[in-house]
DNA sequence: CGTTAATTTGAGACCATTCAATTTCGGTGG
DNA sequence: CCACCGAAATTGAATGGTCTCAAATTAACG
């Protein structure tokens, strides 16, 4: 059968936390799909929409946010790729928030009812999605934390040190450098806090050591100092 | 076949969203479980614990939490009847937060493998199961949204909203009183405030006539006014 | 009716914001 | 390769929303 290796990465991330049968690779891999390609600051999904098609992301990075009707910007979440951007939109009908490209992104398109059948078919790939979805919840739910009850040297820490564990999986060391496009602004879209202010605790963790963060990559140079800067805990993360 | 209301409610509900057969509706039903009453403020899960059973809240009301090695904590959902209160634990295998009965509360304890197997046997309630895992998660979002972006005069108003219109799905009314014994120090905690800021904001609420809240009780006076103060869009409750 | 928890009030301090200007960076065309 | 441009990052000073710390008052409960 002809297989396409688009969608080789999901399978190889689902694997990791569920045993899949060869059939239950081979459904995966042989999923109808085209590709799109959405540029920086790109819509992937609008609030209120309707999607009828599941959205994949390939390569890139993109971000969950909602407006303020005062012109606010809260970023609620990152994506990476293997994630799905609109699965909530898919299943629950409409879109309740907005997701935009962080980067130039390519995703898979899905048609819905491909997913949809694989999920009813396929005991193992339906697991592996809901454990993505709970996992997701459970990032959103230190995000609350984070936005809610750290100071704002903590909060963009703790950010930061999210990023490089999800980024690399296998345990992030020190120095190591991560590719990740974020603008300040997006930052601080993404605590609560001003770009201004974002601004300035950058260069408090930069003059302290902990980070080097110039636009477009972020380093790492002292994990155990960043981790205890942000009394990050990575339990949440579900990724041991 | 002997059948127990205790799980009437979750039917109920459920049914609110998705085609229920006969079959599904008795495998429900003839779950197996025992009823156990939480005090005021009891855990009912605890962070790092790894939980054998699932629970469902059946009266009362519960809370999500998350605590900060500096003492500080930070409320990230509260839990209605017929809401799961382990779900993710159960299914990722370690709880990353803690839950904490909010009233005197009383639970049935169902063994993870029955309600497994009913996953994988009934479709249907598969997906009123995903489903409410989605909606939890809109919900952590708009949290996010709520803790992060708006002033402390939004944060209590949309708060107030949200759980207004989660007590009465069917549309709340102007005067309509809800039973909801929370204190000041929990909406400060759920809302990333002080105590002491909540009570004056609440006053403030008051005082333009909005909204009135005695210990226990809350009655939304003006409900188009509270919901332009919180900047309220009820899409992402999907309750419609 | 006594005791403890919860709410309320006041005043001062502080963290983050606002507003504005400047500098640096990244990309583009001459 | 350099000059140019807009976007992003940086700096400064003043304002302000929320916090902190205490004390007083009220409500809940046995």
């Amino acid at each position: 059968m002809s297989e396409n290796l688009h969608l080789a990465p999901l399978v190889r991330r689902w694997s990791k936390r569920i045993d899949l049968s060869h059939e239950d690779r081979q459904a995966i891999l042989t999923l109808p799909f085209r590709l799109e390609i959405f540029a920086k600051d790109a819509y992937v999904m609008r609030e209120g929409h309707q999607p009828a098609e599941c959205t994949l992301l390939l390569r890139g990075f993109a971000y969950r946010q909602k407006l303020l009707s005062d012109g606010g910007r809260q970023i609620i979440a990152f994506l990476v790729p293997t994630e799905f951007a609109d699965l909530p939109a898919n299943v629950l009908g409409t879109a309740d928030h907005n997701v935009q490209s962080l980067s130039r992104s390519e995703v898979a398109i899905i048609p819905r009812s491909a997913l949809l059948d694989l999920w009813h078919a396929r005991p193992a790939v339906r697991m592996a999605i809901w454990m993505d979805t709970l996992i997701d919840a459970a990032i959103v739910r230190e995000w609350v934390v984070n936005v809610g009850r750290r100071d704002s040297r903590a909060r963009i820490a703790h950010l930061l040190c999210e990023i490089a564990s999800r980024l690399h999986v296998a345990g992030a060391r020190d120095g190591e450098m991560f590719d990740f496009p974020v603008t300040q602004e997006q930052l601080a879209d993404a605590t609560g806090l001003t770009p201004v202010h974002t601004n300035r605790m950058l260069q408090t963790l930069r003059r302290e050591g902990l980070i080097q963060l110039t636009s477009g990559s972020l380093r790492i140079l002292d994990w155990q100092g960043l981790r205890e800067a942000a009394d990050f805990d990575d339990l949440y993360l579900h990724q041991s």
